[in-house]
DNA sequence: CCTGCACCTTGATTCACATCAAGGCTAATA
DNA sequence: TATTAGCCTTGATGTGAATCAAGGTGCAGG
């Protein structure tokens, strides 16, 4: 069997293809958290005709960049991607990690460019969704116009929590609320909520946190030693989750 | 001329009312950078009815507070409103400023419930638009549908924008970022760019930009010795707005 | 197999901002 | 006019995370 090696050449475009990544949204196991939430199935069916989806995008690769013309948000099939943004002295912000089921590009709207940049961590299947279409569907489907509205609000909640993390909370707070936020994420999707891999490096958790990878395996080692983690590279388990949530120190 | 005290007793409903606080979306000064933006003047109409507009909010003031229902969202028309999450120990983050022409609210979509607090700074009017009907209108004017998906889409980018401040910058600079907003909302209103009157605390700033009162007070002084910003309480110059720029540090 | 490189860890030192402490200014109220 | 309370400023000291520095680990390619 052949190796597909997306042909974007890295340039964010992809190019629809017709093999075995054609699912659809009715069979898709993710159709439960994803965009097709709340839609009847003759709904489903709609919005998946204007849905296109193509060669995974391999580790590295871009999905989009900062500054390109915004036409489409994606939904997350399979792997993780980062979206960041890069600052004028070339440092970088990522400002979210995004796993199977979420939507990622909405920041691209308001500008009609996308404000930040993203990237796959490891292979990744996406969902890629044409908001002109998305917007005449929306019109027609007062629960697709909706969820969608739910979906940027939470977004915005989202960013809210981070910012209240960066402006508050210790680095062992910060870490210790990151690996709590996966292991919900996992549940979701009826994986291990106390065991998985880290998709991200320690650099992008620091570019995150707003912490410097050094304080990000610090707090790490720290944990382990308290017996809260089990940290092996980028295998993680958590051992305590009720010391987590209180290293955390979320209060939720 | 009596004086119009808000007889919601601070919590948070807004009764309606019949005195000169009727204007409307037609002849509102602010219509070219609120809602009505984009609508043609019959579609002006009926986003027209469906506003409420109440007695004008008093300083200290709630509009809504965490948890409650969520119903509307508020444009504000005059005065200043912060929104802050009170974290489980207490603390306040402020996660934004309001300024007249802006629309505040949205964060309580996801959820049905408002995800924050707002709270007047100043005696302040608001225009206030039950999503359920601005659902509807959405549905049926695309011109609104689109508009207001940029707004929510314009509230991630400048959440965004303050995570990156937040986990990146020196005091100087988020304190330099602030002034510069501040200074580009009132250009926006035609109002002096250079000379303005704070309507928020320092510890206001602080909670918002995560600083001390007393690290925005040394800045203050500083950038005041450095001859960039006139200040005097709350009374801001810009002296020296290439100055300020260059110690903002953002690249835009 | 060795080599190189990317990524992670750990220790020593430094520094920006928090914390602690005190005093000043302004405005509302008696 | 005196009194109080809220807000702001300034100085002295402390500290958590950044920075600097070095070494370890695991994987890809020759």
């Amino acid at each position: 069997m052949t190796i597909h090696l997306a042909d974007t050449g890295d340039n964010g475009v992809l190019k629809p293809c017709t093999h075995e990544y054609q699912v659809n949204c009715g069979n898709c196991r993710l159709n439960s958290i994803c965009l097709p939430l709340a839609l009847e199935s003759d709904d489903i069916k709609q919005l998946d005709d204007i849905i296109q989806r193509s060669k995974p995008l391999q580790k590295n690769q871009h999905l989009y960049r900062e500054g390109d013309d915004f036409q489409s948000v994606f939904a997350v099939r399979s792997g993780t991607l980062k979206a960041y943004k890069t600052t004028d002295d070339g440092r970088e912000q990522v400002t979210g990690f995004y796993f199977p089921g979420e939507i990622l590009g909405m920041d691209g709207i308001s500008n009609n460019a996308h404000a930040s940049s993203a990237k796959a961590l490891e292979t990744a299947a996406i969902c890629e969704i044409p908001f002109s279409s998305l917007e005449k569907l929306s019109s027609l489907m007062p629960n697709l116009q909706r969820h969608f509205f739910q979906l940027m609000s939470r977004e915005i909640t989202e960013d809210q929590q981070l910012i209240t993390l960066l402006s508050k909370n210790s680095a062992d707070e910060r870490v210790g609320a990151l690996m709590l936020s996966i292991s919900t994420r996992n549940a979701r999707r009826k994986l291990s909520s106390t065991q998985f891999r880290l998709p991200m490096s320690r650099v992008d958790i620091g570019n995150y946190l707003g912490l410097t990878v050094e304080t990000v395996s610090r707090v790490f080692s720290r944990m382990q030693k308290m017996d809260i983690l089990q940290v092996d590279n980028k295998e993680i388990e958590i051992l305590d989750l009720e010391g987590l949530r209180t290293m955390a120190n979320l209060g939720r």
